[in-house]
DNA sequence: TTGAAAGCGCTAACAC
DNA sequence: GTGTTAGCGCTTTCAA
C-alpha cells in the first residue's frame, strides 16, 4: 500500500494525498475526509525511509552513552527517552563502554544513521586533550551536540550539568563540621563531573583544616558493580594504616561499600563513622542505615537538555550551558 | 555529497560506486582501489534514507521495555544493544510504561519506522486475554517479534526464557528444608513470568506442607522503587497477626525490603528469619547480609534471543521456544 | 484547491 | 567488469 494506491482510490493526486498526511491547511474539508477514510479503511501508513529522504529526517534523536545498565545512566535514559518520545522523537540507543576508542567509532555510526541530535549522556565522554575531543567537533559540525553533565567549549554542543563542585564542596563541610575531620575521598572516575567533585571536596577540605597538606584520596580501579572489591580497596588502607572515620564518595555504589566497610570495622555509623554518597540513586535507600546521598536533579537536567535540543532544532537561540544546583540529601549515614 | 560526485570525481558510473559500497566482487581491483580514495578523499557515506527505501531495511531493531531504569530491564537492554550492535544492528529503544493501553501505540511506532524486529523484553507485555495479545500478533504479521522472558503461541513470535517455575519450586523447598516453614510469598507483577514463580511457590508449599491450606501470599501494589512503602506493606501484615519467618520474593528489591523489615523486627538473618530474591541483581551484593537469589542468566537469554532473532531474519528455522534452567546463588540470608 | 512532475540518493536488473 | 536505467515512496515546487 504506497501513497498512488490511496491517491487512486480517492480519486486524487498523490499529492493531495500527501498534503492530507502532513495537515497542509490547502485542502478542501470534503476531500480530505474522503482522503482519510480511504487511508483508515485500507489501514495505510506513509513508508519511513521515503519520508526521511524527502525530508531529511525520520525524527530520531541518538543517545549515547556508556553502560546503560548503570544506574545512573539507566535513569538518564529513561527520562531522555520519555521526554524525546513525547515530542514525537525516537531514541536511538548506543552503549560504547569507558574504553575511549569506540566512541568516535559509535558516534560515526549515529552521524551515518542521520539522526537528528545527539546526546552524549554522562561525562566520560569528555576528555582533556583537545585533541581527544575531536570526534565531538567533527559531530557537531553537522547535528547539535548536547553533553549532559560535562561542559565542552565548541559550536554546536550544548551543556547541561549540576554543579558538581559546589555541593561536594558543600558536603564535605557539612561532614567535616559534624566534627569527622579525617575524610577519605572515594572515586573511580577521572570524567568531566569527576574532577569537579574532587576539586571540590579539596577545596573544602583545605580551607577546613586550614592546611596545605593532601586530603585523603582514593581511587578505585575495579568494576562500577563489583561491591566487594570496592570494600577490599578500603580494607587495602586500612591495614597500610590510613585512619579515616569519613567517607566521601563520587558515587552511591561506592558509598555504600563504604557502609560495609564501616560494618565490618564495627564502626557506628553515623556515631564514629560517617557516609556521604552521590547520585541520591536507588541504591542510597537499599542501604542500612540508608545513605546521604548529593541529588544532582537529574529529571531536570534531562528535561532541559530536551528542551534545550528541540529549540536549537527550530532554530531558536538556546543557552549553551545550564547549570543546576544539587542538593544535599540527608539519611542515616551522616549526623 | 551523492553517489553521484563520486562517480564522477572517479570517472565511473555510479553502479560501480555502489558495486564498491556493498562490497560486490564484480569491480576490478583498480577501479575498486580508484573509487575508495575518492570516497576516502571527500568522506562521503551513503544517505542511510536513500538505502533504506531501495533494500526496504536500516538494520535497526525495535526494543520495548516497561521502563529501563528497572535494574533488570536496563541490564536486559544493554546486553541486547550490545549484542545487535556487533551483528550491525541499532536498537530503538521504547519504554512503554505499565500501563496496557501504550503497549500498541508504542508497538505501532515501531512498525512505522520500519525496524527489522521486534523484542518485548520483560514478562508484562504479555496477558491473559487473547484479545489484549492482539497488538502483538499484528505486529508479528509484519516482522518478527522476540519475547524475552515470556511465552506467547502466535505466529512469527519467538520466546527466549528461563524456567521461573522451578526455579522458584526449588527455592521454596529449600528454604522450607532448612527449618522455615511459615513463608510469605512477596510479588508485585502478575505478568507471564510472575505467574510461574507464584507457581513454583505455591506448589512446593502445597507439596511440603502436605496440605490444601493457601501458603502465604502478598501482592505488593506500589512503586518498584519505592523501598520503605515495601518495607510498611510487612508490617501492616504483621499488625494484622501474620507471622512469617521466611519471604520469597518475586523481585531483588522486594526481597531487600524483607531484610529491612526482619532487621526491623530484631530477627536474626538467616538464623530467625530467611529471605530469597530474584534476578540475583546488583542489589544482592549491596544488601547487607547479601542476599541469597535466583540467578536467570540473563546474559545467556539476551544471547540466544539475539541469535534466534538475527537466525530468523536470515530465513533459518529457528526454535519457536527456548527455555533455561535459573541458578540458586546462596548467599548471607538463608541458611 | 488541485495536479503534474521533478527531485531525494540509492539498489539492482539488464545490457554490453 | 562496467554502464544505463528503472524503480523505491515520498515531498514540494510550479501551473492551472
Amino acid at each position: 500500500m504506497t501513497i498512488y494506491d490511496i491517491s487512486e482510490k480517492a480519486g486524487v493526486s498523490i499529492a493531495t494525498v500527501s498534503r492530507v498526511l502532513n495537515g497542509s491547511q490547502n485542502v478542501s474539508d470534503k476531500t480530505r475526509k474522503k482522503v482519510l477514510d480511504i487511508i483508515d479503511r485500507y489501514g495505510y501508513t506513509p513508508n519511513a525511509f521515503a519520508r526521511g529522504l524527502g525530508l531529511n529526517t525520520m525524527r530520531t534523536m541518538g543517545i549515547m552513552c556508556a553502560d546503560s545498565s548503570d544506574p545512573y545512566l539507566a535513569k538518564a535514559v529513561y527520562y531522555i527517552e520519555q521526554k524525546l518520545r513525547a515530542s514525537g522523537y525516537d531514541s536511538l540507543l548506543c552503549c560504547t563502554g569507558y574504553a575511549p576508542e569506540t566512541k568516535a567509532a559509535s558516534m560515526n555510526l549515529l552521524l551515518t544513521k542521520k539522526v537528528d541530535g545527539i546526546i552524549l549522556a554522562g561525562s566520560n565522554f569528555v576528555h582533556d586533550k583537545e585533541s581527544e575531543n575531536k570526534y565531538i567537533a567533527d559531530a557537531a559540525a553537522q547535528i547539535p551536540v548536547m553533553l549532559l553533565n560535562a561542559d565542552l567549549d565548541i559550536p554546536n554542543v550544548y551543556s547541561v550539568l549540576s554543579d558538581a563542585f559546589s555541593s561536594m564542596y558543600e558536603a564535605t563541610v557539612s561532614v567535616f563540621q559534624s566534627g569527622i575531620k579525617d575524610i577519605l575521598y572515594f572515586y573511580n572516575s577521572n570524567s568531566y563531573s569527576g574532577k569537579h567533585k574532587l576539586a571540590g571536596f579539596l577545596a573544602a577540605m583545605k580551607e577546613q583544616t586550614a592546611s596545605e597538606a593532601d586530603a585523603m584520596t582514593q581511587f578505585y580501579h575495579g568494576s562500577h558493580e563489583d561491591v566487594h572489591a570496592m570494600v577490599d580497596c578500603l580494607k587495602n588502607l586500612r591495614d597500610k594504616g590510613l585512619v579515616f572515620h569519613g567517607v566521601i564518595a563520587s558515587d552511591d555504589m561506592l558509598a555504600l561499600a563504604a557502609v560495609k566497610y564501616a560494618r565490618e570495622m564495627n564502626y557506628r555509623i553515623p556515631e564514629e563513622f560517617s557516609v556521604l554518597g552521590y547520585n541520591n540513586s536507588m541504591l542510597a535507600l537499599c542501604c542500612e542505615p540508608e545513605l546521604t546521598s548529593i541529588d544532582n536533579k537529574l529529571e531536570t537536567l534531562c528535561q532541559h537538555l530536551i528542551t534545550t535540543l528541540l529549540g536549537l532544532l527550530e532554530g531558536r537561540e538556546m543557552p549553551k550551558k545550564t547549570v543546576f544546583s544539587g542538593e544535599i540529601i540527608r539519611r542515616g549515614t551522616t549526623r
